[in-house]
DNA sequence: TATCTATACTTGTATAGACAAGTAGTAGCC
DNA sequence: GGCTACTACTTGTCTATACAAGTATAGATA
């Protein structure tokens, strides 16, 4: 589980003090990186070792590189916003229609092994569960299912989720650094359809979703509707060949 | 603009084999891949050429390595990758399937106003329409309907899309620079359940979606296909606050 | 002034060799 | 049988070198 036994790599060294560079921004945007030769120098490494580290870089999307041009810190990607995570009272309001919602399940409960292996915590630690449903006008439009890290949220349980939802409140405690969507169509489970008022027949979009914060997998969520669409725009900026 | 004037990287040759055998089905999740070595030697190339190979390789995914054991191609992972556009005969294989494919309509027709709005042409002049069925072991998986803009693929009417998925061949001839995906749940329209032999009230993953080339928009399409998930996974840039 | 040219520097690709480190199997030993 | 040591093979990292190819600049030339 555990990766690093070896000995830190000469290449990885490299990337890092470049990352570290960048990152405390003393390297900006369009700023010249120094050059595979003069790094090599500057490590005591051989030009293809620096040469490794830069190739990686440029793979991660945090510098460009230009032949016969040299080598310069890339513009932050603004395709966050494919990833956004947006509240569904913000799309309801949007839409036109009144939110308000309701707490069907607020409670500490223990990691069970399946959902201890998805949220890569130990199965009988506590963990916190919660099931909202989110409703327009009356209607219920989202029923979604939520399992939070106490480590991250260790006050989620005392919240009030009619007046904040769950996914406002986490994004305010647990700064977001990574996201996993899963999406796809569903039939309906019966205990949830009670609540959405549909057909067992409606087609209903699913949308499972992770994020980690603080480098562990904060929420495990699922949200189930029928009649949403989701939308994602965005520009390429790597090559998308083949 | 053009890339390819360089002949062909060796490295790239070796990738591209690999990736052909596992795309045509010859080579099987978790079956072994020649070793650099091996590889080495089939190519006339130096070990260090055929590392790079099999280490974008598994970058991109495709392949697992393991120190002191081998190299394998990677296992199923039926999720599509939304930001990137992956043909669905690599997403078939991927998953362990045999892919081929139906073309239902090829043509040339006139622009609607409807779809001449959504693809900004004007109505009138000509435009391309494809229906192609893909299918793994012979059984439908998806549904796919296109609206190419001539101007970006004038040859499109030519292609034999037995020998290329229209998906791969868009992608070599327009290089993608922005794409919009619109995803719901839908039942499916009978037309296209006769093909998928699916019943009425399975829910079906509808993806729309637009790209763009050389700024205009190059294709509109339509993507259905029941039992299908999409995966999205990305970190975000520090300031994605809120 | 405008254009060509030589040069210096950059990245891209490729080679041949080296040693480290991890794994699996085999042979021999107790 | 159970253990250890050895071997053969794998991937991981690194070096030193080489040539190709793209770019920018200064200087010479028309």
């Amino acid at each position: 589980m555990e990766k690093p036994a070896r000995p830190r790599a000469l290449y990885e060294q490299i990337k890092q003090q470049i990352t570290r560079e960048i990152d405390a921004g003393r390297l900006k945007p369009d700023d010249k990186v120094p050059s595979e030769t003069r790094l090599a120098k500057a490590f005591k490494a051989s030009r293809m070792t620096a040469n490794r580290a830069l190739k990686e870089l440029t793979e991660e999307g945090r510098i460009i590189r230009i032949q016969g041009v040299g080598t310069f810190v890339a513009r932050p990607k603004p395709d966050a916003a494919l990833l956004e995570i947006r509240s569904i009272a913000r799309e309801i309001a949007d839409w036109g229609g009144i939110h308000s919602c309701e707490v069907l399940l607020l409670a500490k409960e223990t990691v069970t092994p399946d959902i201890g292996e998805k949220m890569d915590l130990a199965p009988g630690t506590d963990l916190f569960h919660s099931i909202v449903l989110h409703k327009d006008r009356g209607v219920g439009v989202q029923y979604s299912e939520r399992f939070i890290n106490p480590a991250v949220a260790p006050d989620y349980l005392a919240q009030d989720f009619v007046q904040i939802t769950p996914s406002d409140y986490l994004l305010q405690v647990a700064p977001v650094q990574e996201a996993e969507h899963v999406i796809e169509a569903v039939r309906c489970p019966f205990h949830v359809r009670s609540h959405l008022q549909i057909s067992a027949a409606e087609p209903c979009l699913c949308l499972t979703r992770r994020t980690w914060s603080f480098d562990r997998v904060a929420t495990f969520s699922t949200m189930i509707s029928p009649g949403f669409r989701y939308k994602l725009k965005g520009k390429f900026n790597k090559r998308v060949s083949q």
